[in-house]
DNA sequence: GTTCCTGCAAAAGCTTTGCAGAAGA
DNA sequence: TCTTCTGCAAAGCTTTTGCAGGAAC
């Protein structure tokens, strides 16, 4: 279930999370772009609507909005972080390819595990590995 | 079905990879420590036995045992790299407390998936974190 | 007016690269 | 002998840190 603008910046207010002008702008760049993007894809992407931004708050910015639950954080690749819009039940595929990620339905809550009786899990990530249908026919 | 050591460097050799000292130490090394080792970890545990390991020739191995499909690559952890030499169907649970990171059994097989029909899978990985029993119960 | 946030510069940390000498086959 | 590998030093990247000025409330 996604939630709205409005939704987010409320849960931002509800955690005494102050809402500047580029707090606003990530988070809406993250909403409306669902391409899992990089903090460079972020940065470059907003460059031209806010000349003085700077990685560093992308940084913070993200860093904030994972500590409030509204952002996920996605290490399928080695080499860089991606981002994505918290919302359930979907896994990420990557193309070693063309390095794309691709979203995918699953049940995550159906899979039997043996060996975490105990433990407290708060997050759960699928990542499968590949190359993907354009790539296959070259 | 986990492979001895024997039918490790059998698949070096076959792939037409040299057995040096260094590379047989690692593999070696992986293959008795189930603990998803980092590079550092590895260059620490082996420097008593080899004082002229570097961390390139540790680098430069892993890829190659990567290449070979004789090691995985784990990015659960942003900042660092694990690796592990076990292909059994299993998924990994990292403490966001204690940063280790525990193996559990898991049927990844018997998933559910939709969206996905044309990608050739090569890789599955699933991650999960949260807290250990050990750290919970402080 | 206070407190928190932004963004610059610098630092830190992991990984890769270039290359000369050494080792494997 | 020929080819490949090792390991040092340096470079390349992403991400974090310190801090002064600025914005949010």
């Amino acid at each position: 279930m996604n939630k709205t603008f409005e939704e987010l910046t409320n849960e931002l207010k509800n955690n005494g999370i102050r809402l500047s002008h580029q707090r606003l702008k990530i988070l809406e760049y993250i909403n409306n772009h669902r391409t899992h993007p990089t903090v460079d894809e972020i940065y470059t992407d907003l460059l031209d609507e806010i000349p003085t931004l700077s990685k560093t708050t992308i940084y913070n910015t993200l860093n904030t909005l994972i500590e409030t639950d509204l952002v996920k954080l996605l290490t399928i690749e080695e080499n860089e972080t991606h981002y994505d819009i918290n919302f359930e039940n979907h896994g990420h595929f990557k193309c070693e390819s063309c390095k794309k990620i691709f979203d995918f339905d699953i049940d995550i809550d159906s899979l039997e595990i043996k060996g975490l009786d105990d433990f407290k899990i708060k997050h759960k990530d699928i990542y499968f590995k590949g190359v993907c249908p354009e790539c296959s026919k070259k």
